[in-house]
DNA sequence: ATTGATTTTAAACAATCGTTTAATACAATC
DNA sequence: GATTGTATTAAACGATTGTTTAAAATCAAT
């Protein structure tokens, strides 16, 4: 993997899993080189020092993974239940989806957790639009005088739950069974739960245990349509 | 600080903020004794090599922070809205929690992006018991046969939602303005969220938008009761 | 074919890492 | 007070790091 004709091109393709298990100071930049088949000297060749080099990477990781995964373009009119669903099943699919290398979304998490300075204006320059496009689908159901920072914590809310899964990827894995794991963690499945429960806490679905205040609701937790 | 005539414990409170804040690679053994005040050699001579400091600051990072903001021992016939409420209280206090300093759970955030084979077994030890309180407090309202999977993944939502706030915690702050941060998100305020949030989606609350198959009930979102 | 610029390589560089060693300081025991 | 065992130090070790250097190879254009 990783074969192009470029150097440097090869080089940013090996950089971006070394980065992403091992991290920015325990990569080497021996062992990227060794990975893309290019001499030891390369990197500082084709990207000045080792740092550049990381930055480069992350950069493409998000990019790469934004349009590899692009938030749906619904057509006006689209239910905001719809809606909501569907960008959560996006960024799922950012985050788990098998379709590309799991390194990407396993950078950016590094980056999200310890951000690098150069990095924040990725943050800035790619964060901020889905957020923004989560607080539109929300403003649509959510009363006209809630207060913007009420609206912004249920959008924390929703990402949360969604990021959970990639930043705890591993604790999670160890407090399941690799049955229950394997039956009911796909990305579908997760996307389907954390659905239920963001339009159960909106009002927009049946909560997911008895109703707040009238027990004669005995639909539950229905499983599929 | 880290001030102890055992030089012992002395290297073992200047590791935790040095690993915290660098990673286990990236912190140095010279740097660290040094914080201490002691000999370069102190760490092989007390501890073997820097894996091993580095896992006994880990197991202790967590069990300070485990007694020092415990869960909390709730009589029987206490509401479960109230013991959910306190729990998540407890987990934003253990992350976000200004009694103690940061470095702890910043460290165990690090351990859960990319675990150390070594620390999985405090995983095992440490999380499983609070996963499983939480378990025990969802059974109280979650209808009798909903299937296990499905009461995991709603703990996973309410736990998701928690330390998002401390692994993201440098993107949200970029998400928001000063302002906004220092007036909304203290633990206070986004316990109190997160707990509508989560109560409003079990039907233990009132929904954040509008009803979910009847529009008459208009009280909405009250701040505090 | 020769030139000149660019790319690629092997080798070395200086710095820093974790760790070890051997000498020293200290305290307790006989 | 000599001795024994532990604690602590300064210094050095070997390995590895990112980076540089200077030579070799490659290629395009005259």
């Amino acid at each position: 993997m990783a074969n192009s004709d470029d150097p440097r091109d090869r080089i940013l393709n090996a950089a971006g899993p070394v980065f992403a298990e091992k991290g920015f100071q325990a990569a080497t930049v021996r062992d990227i080189c060794h990975e893309a088949g290019v001499n030891v000297a390369g990197v500082n060749y084709y990207f000045g020092d080792k740092e550049r080099l990381y930055i480069e990477t992350v950069k493409r990781a998000r990019q790469i993974r934004g349009q590899q995964v692009p938030m749906p373009d619904w057509p006006p009119g689209t239910p905001t239940e719809e809606k909501l669903r569907q960008f959560i099943f996006t960024m799922l699919k950012r985050m788990l989806g098998v379709t590309a290398a799991p390194w990407q979304p396993r950078l950016m998490m590094r980056e999200i957790l310890s951000p690098t300075a150069a990095c924040k204006e990725l943050v800035q320059e790619y964060f901020r639009p889905d957020f923004n496009l989560l607080l539109g689908i929300l403003d649509e159901v959510l009363p006209p005088d809630t207060p913007l920072h009420k609206r912004q914590q249920i959008g924390f809310s929703i990402v949360g739950q969604c990021v959970f899964y990639r930043m705890a990827g591993e604790v999670v894995a160890l407090l399941l069974s690799d049955e229950e794991r394997m039956e009911h963690y796909s990305v579908e499945d997760l996307a389907e739960h954390i659905s239920q429960v963001c339009l159960a806490s909106l009002g927009l679905g049946p909560p997911l245990a008895g109703s707040f205040d009238d027990e004669s609701k005995l639909s539950q937790t229905s499983e599929a349509p």
